[in-house]
RNA sequence: GCGGGCGUCGCCAAGAGGUUAAGGCAGUGGCUUGUGGCGCCACUAUUCGGGGGUUCGAGUCCCCUCGCUCGCCCCA
């Protein structure tokens, strides 16, 4: 019989793993709880239409990567491919921004039809966070601080915030004809991927890696200059807010999103330890996704955060100690069906007043389970052996100390001992 | 969807056509031990992702296939 292998592009987080993940985790719960932001929860599987209506048909997420089926009752669905369509649904079927603005975030898994590579896989993992009704630049800066901070929680070097304004949705369209125009006389000088993005996508070549295209490009007009005054002095405000806050940044007049439903402001912060894959958070303003999907005229600002990118640089800028899991106070040896039955609710008891209990059950030779406890890191030994059992008292061992007396002690003088 | 690299025991890893596929970790059994951390002994891949082919002979060469990995595209 063939054994069965994982999905390509699914892994599973082994128990070395997970450590990493509950710490990025927890310091991501405790930054959020801090500021006051709740957390949602929305399914993972939705109708198809919420993604085509809200990232937008064009984009390679929607047209090529989602994961899309019928199911028994003939309805298209689709394992999410991010996260913001679905919380934005979920707000608007439930009516949450008649009780005011909201400041949620979500974690979970999303779904991806890529080849993967490092840091990207066809099931990863997102962070993210989504400020609905707010239309003040600081909200944006307060949304990029809280991402910012948080990866700096992690103790995370290397990261560059890098900024810039996709006007509003006007903005963008008038700039777009421009663009367009301009580079349809340069045609034949592009490379045949920004050719093909050219009808599709043509925002999307400004971020082309082609040198030529680059090259090219330093004579396009600029999104900068299709702002119109309320965009720049928009933009401007949310610069200044970020220097108030004194987060550093770089305007990247070629960044743009690759979904939609993004205007005004978009940011990314990347860094440089990742490879090719260097966004570890991504996000911007979003002001007309709300009414797109059938709520009320909302504006919004958010971002996600990829979990496998945290993790990875988590995992390669800290010390690897803060990541382990602790280590247990006791670890308890029997042999003999007596003191083996006495061992379960002597275990049960500890860990019942706080303790955290390693149970040997394998009924090995002492000197395995003995070579077991040294192993697991585990801070004491309680052992029982036929001779114990009979006379109803449990051996403590100092596991730290081998030069240590052993103490022969009833059960209750041992938990006493342990707590005090 | 396109390109590069790789695929030897649970993990790490020698092995560059020729009789028996190193070693380390982990595991199991045993010796030693004041019931343990050290040390020592033994066992643990008829087989090199799978399938074809070349050859007197292939883990080592060729083809196909599967998988992993890195990059393009795209994105977090």
């Amino acid at each position: 019989m063939e054994p069965l292998q994982s999905l390509r592009g699914t892994v599973d987080l082994l128990p070395a793993q997970t450590p990493f993940w509950q710490r990025v985790e927890a310091v991501a719960r405790d930054q959020f709880r801090r500021a006051g932001i709740a957390e949602i929860r929305t399914p993972l599987l939705e109708v198809t239409e919420l993604f085509a209506r809200g990232i937008g048909e064009a984009t390679d997420v929607v047209g090529k990567e989602m994961y899309t089926f019928l199911d028994r009752g003939e309805r298209s669905c689709t394992l999410r491919p991010e996260g913001t369509a679905s919380v934005v649904r979920a707000v608007i079927q439930h009516g949450l921004l008649a009780q005011g603005p909201q400041r949620l975030w979500y974690g979970g898994p999303m779904f991806r039809y890529e080849r993967p590579q490092a840091g990207r896989q066809r099931q990863f993992h997102q962070i993210g966070l989504e400020f609905l009704g707010f239309a003040d630049p600081r909200s944006d800066a307060e949304a990029i601080a809280i991402a910012w901070d948080l990866l700096a929680e992690l103790g995370l070097g290397g990261l560059a915030l890098e900024l810039n304004s996709l006007g509003s949705s006007d903005d963008r369209l008038r700039y777009r004809g421009e663009l367009v125009q301009w580079l349809e006389g340069h045609r034949q000088q592009l490379d045949p991927d920004s050719q093909q993005r050219l009808s599709t996508n043509p925002l999307r070549i400004l971020d082309s890696k082609n040198p030529h295209t680059q090259a090219l490009l330093a004579g396009a007009p600029t999104l900068a200059a299709a702002l119109a005054p309320e965009s720049r002095e928009r933009f401007e405000r949310v610069q200044q807010a970020l220097s108030r806050l004194e987060i550093p940044f770089v305007i990247n007049p070629r960044l743009v999103r690759g979904l939609d439903y993004y205007s005004h402001t978009a940011f990314e912060i990347t860094s440089s330890q990742l490879g090719a894959q260097a966004t570890v958070c991504g996000g911007g303003r979003y002001d007309g996704l709300v009414g797109q999907l059938g709520g009320p005229a909302t504006p919004a600002v958010g971002w996600a955060l990829g979990m496998e990118r945290l993790v990875l640089l988590a995992q390669a800028a800290s010390d690897p100690a803060a990541f382990q899991a602790a280590l247990p106070d006791l670890y308890v040896i029997s042999r003999g069906s007596e003191a083996e039955a006495l061992a379960l609710p002597l275990a049960r008891r500890a860990r019942a007043l706080g303790l955290a209990v390693e149970l040997d059950l394998t009924a090995a030779a002492f000197g395995k389970q003995f070579k077991r406890a040294d192993r697991c890191g585990a801070r004491w030994a309680a052992v029982i052996g036929e001779a114990e059992a009979s006379e109803g008292v449990v051996v403590l061992k100092d596991l730290r100390d081998p030069q240590g007396v052993d103490l022969r002690l009833s059960p209750e003088a041992l938990l006493a001992r342990l707590l005090a």
